[in-house]
DNA sequence: TTGGTGTATTCTGTATACAGAGTACAAACA
DNA sequence: TGTTTGTACTCTGTATACAGAATACACCAA
């Protein structure tokens, strides 16, 4: 008899574990937007050399999460608004086409996403708030039949997160969006793919705004 | 008075240089689909260490121009129809959304962009057709204000230019595109937002088709 | 005291060296 | 002759070494 084996997970790969550990910090805001990033310090807190840590760097400068500071290495990007909004026009477009896809084919997002979204919502632990939401959005990218939408999509939804967790120490997140997010779920659940293309691309509209908005008045009072 | 000087364009940077030239060379089809990559083999006609080399092949990694082969190194990515058919989705939905934001600009886009264009398809240079056709929607990705926007879309275009030489030797493109480029165009110089964005996406969706078909003939062909 | 120049330090990017993992080939056995 | 096992080789990923570029600081002069 063929023994089913687990198979192996290969390649814990160096660059990859470093990557993934600076995006988490950058993500979570433990590394400072406008922080210096010196690449000996990361070698030497991950007890690496400092080739991985050279290319997982240029892999983030690639997405964007470091900038070039000639002479001076790297440091984290900073938030920005503008930045901010562009993310989300771009994210909203994708979550739309997403959401048109889902609905094609009369996929039938799990209740319990919403569910547990709604009670994540009513609690006050901000993580799982935000790890609902994007649940609820990665579900839907799944749904699409489209890998490369939840590719594209999750380097935005990194970047969010950065600016969501910068806000939401302050302020809380809209209770309405679980509501909105039911009315998506229904159209696709339907396969009205129209309804379903334009209530996420509101969606999203919305959320950015108000993410901008929040995030706007947060950098103000830094000041 | 102070002397005007040109600002001296820094870090020629090998890993670059290396990415540019590896993708150059994938995308044109130089590197044929499948064909196994080596770092020393690079490394030696580039003229420089394996380092670059490495560092250039992950970024061409992220981005699926190769595949990992497991104990073989790396791979150029085959030319694969339903990957196209879903690089084209998202295509489209960036091209819509950037349209829209253009029209919301009233951006009156170059009219030169279209003669040249028109020129071009008449020629039988299929090299100056897709570059024409690239410009034409790179212009619209400039007018939207979200730099976001051609950063993602050029990547796609690069896939893009690898299916089309793989398959325009044979076939000629359309000549219809013109037509629709120029009712876009028109659609947001006038600032009609709705009909820009419905235009784009229709166009999108019809070149997608029409590539894929040609693509699968040609794929069917080859075996 | 202030401005400028020279020097030392720091940090990056590239090259070389090394070790481990996987494959392919060859030899041996059924 | 076909299958299996052992061995050698190839290729990658990581570490170390080296050289160049930019900054920061200190010293000197006005």
């Amino acid at each position: 008899m063929t023994l089913q084996l687990i198979k192996i997970e290969s390649a814990p790969d160096l660059v990859d574990q470093v990557y993934r550990s600076l995006l988490d910090a950058i993500s979570d805001g433990s590394m400072a937007p406008g922080a210096r990033i010196m690449q000996e310090d990361i070698a030497e807190q991950l007890a690496v050399s400092r080739q991985p840590v050279l290319q997982a760097l240029r892999l983030l400068k690639k997405d964007g999460f470091v900038l070039d500071a000639p002479g001076r290495g790297v440091l984290v990007a900073p938030l920005d608004v503008t930045w901010l909004v562009q993310i989300y026009q771009v994210r909203s477009a994708l979550d739309a086409l997403a959401a048109r896809l889902a609905a094609r084919a009369h996929y039938q997002i799990d209740p319990k996403l919403i569910s547990q979204g709604r009670a994540a919502a009513r609690g006050n632990k901000v993580k799982a708030m935000m790890a609902a939401d994007v649940q609820f959005h990665a579900g839907i990218y799944a749904a699409s039949g489209n890998p490369l939408i939840a590719q594209s999509a999750q380097l935005h939804w990194q970047h969010i997160r950065r600016a969501m967790g910068a806000v939401l120490q302050v302020s809380t997140m809209r209770e309405s969006i679980w509501d909105e997010h039911e009315t998506i779920a229904k159209a696709i659940g339907k396969g009205d793919e129209n309804a379903a293309e334009a209530l996420t691309r509101q969606h999203g509209e919305d959320a950015g705004r108000n993410l901008a908005s929040l995030l706007t008045n947060a950098l103000k009072q830094q000041r």
